[in-house]
DNA sequence: TAATAAGTTTAGATTAGTCTAAACTTTTGT
DNA sequence: ACAAAAGTTTAGACTAATCTAAACTTATTA
């Protein structure tokens, strides 16, 4: 059985792997777990060998077939709990990822097949990112980002980039949830900024915002 | 912040204290952690270092204020949880407890405190054990077993004494539940076992089984 | 009450996960 | 192309939790 730890790290170089199509190398990792390098080192060596990634000197890693079904299985239960935080227990999107982070490493296939019923075979999960199925399928519907939406159309938010509470809190601020339509009204050219209107109300959005934020097409 | 482990020490110690009224030592907390006497002993001295339980060589150790409050805000999660996994998850009762055994150590206050009022403010766990409140107060009310109770009188089953899987599924398997009322027909001398009804059904009891059944009077 | 049994602690290992500092390899930029 | 920078691994150390075997203390009982 694998350690909260080794779920961890599995968990990390697969959504690594997700934005960096190139090698995952040990700084990413030791970014991304907030640990060191040399950290990094023993406990890939250990994975190697458990044969959950593949690992060469020097040159990154990947995982084998066996470590991303892992990794996803985490994700999995990572994004059922975030909705069940969410819509059983009312928590809001911004104060539900620590909590998940501790629940997904609990041990029980019953439980978490009982608890996906419990949910009604949820699809996303609060932030709007799919959740996998039970043998590990993941429905990528490709994203597109407000900021790349022409002026003057309608589309509705069904997704964030970035899961920050501080960026989830200002969405909040704004009234600006999954499902909300907004219409771009005009970009300014200088800073891709945008004015948008959500509920017949205009917000002025960064570049940093909208290209934070994945819509669809009305 | 205390480890997993630390938390199932303090939780043993606690139950066995509960039993046990002479001092809780070496061994039976060993026999409960399924460990080693002398692996009970480091985490012992670490613990009486940490001021969670009183200690003196060879001589047993106490819980300390401090010590008994974490015991009862772990037992007030695993209590919770049974009740989640049984009335939202539809598990069995006999089927609940290993898994709460790992959500007891999940941290967050929040999640504790908004569980309770998604499960209504349950008194009882699945098994009829009472659930501290947030202040760590338990409703303790005496419990009577079923082997004292006289011939011919009704009563009510409020809990059991042993929650191991095997002894509820005997019960599941003579549909006794918490609420069932039973009626004492006749007992044996002998072997102590006894005549019952439920449910218009009568059932023969050893004495094993009738001192882990708890009741009330109709 | 003294020998034996039962229970407890210590000493010394082991495994997991982490760290710093030093050594080593690869990449980058003149 | 080669020196400097960046990235990676190794060596050695530390903490937490566990174990076995040996030493020690307390309880039992003849
Ligand atoms: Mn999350
Ligand atoms: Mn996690
Ligand atoms: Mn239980
Ligand atoms: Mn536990």
């Amino acid at each position: 059985m694998l350690s909260q730890t080794e779920e961890n790290y599995l968990k990390a170089i697969y959504s690594i792997g997700l934005s960096k199509p190139k090698s995952v190398n040990t700084t990413l990792i030791a970014k991304k777990m907030e640990t060191k390098p040399s950290s990094v080192t023993d406990m890939i060596q250990k994975l190697a060998e458990k044969e959950f990634i593949h690992y060469e000197k020097y040159k990154g890693v990947s995982l084998t077939q066996q470590g991303k079904k892992i990794a996803v299985e985490i994700i999995r239960k990572h994004r059922l709990w975030e909705v069940f935080l969410v819509n059983k227990l009312h928590f809001n999107w911004d104060e539900v990822h620590e909590i998940a982070e501790q629940l997904e490493h609990i041990k029980s296939d019953a439980l978490i097949s009982k608890l996906e019923e419990f949910l009604d075979f949820p699809k996303h999960d609060p932030h709007g990112d799919p959740i996998p199925d039970e043998n590990g399928n993941i429905a990528h519907h490709k994203k597109i980002m407000l900021s790349s939406v022409e002026t003057n159309t309608h589309c509705i938010v069904i997704g964030v980039k970035d899961s920050s509470s501080s960026f989830l809190k200002f969405l909040d601020s704004n009234n600006i949830q999954l499902g909300s339509t907004l219409k771009v009204i005009s970009k300014e050219e200088f800073d891709n900024s945008m004015l948008i209107e959500n509920n017949n109300i205009s917000i002025s959005i960064s570049n940093q915002i909208s290209k934070n934020l994945f819509v669809k097409n009305l």
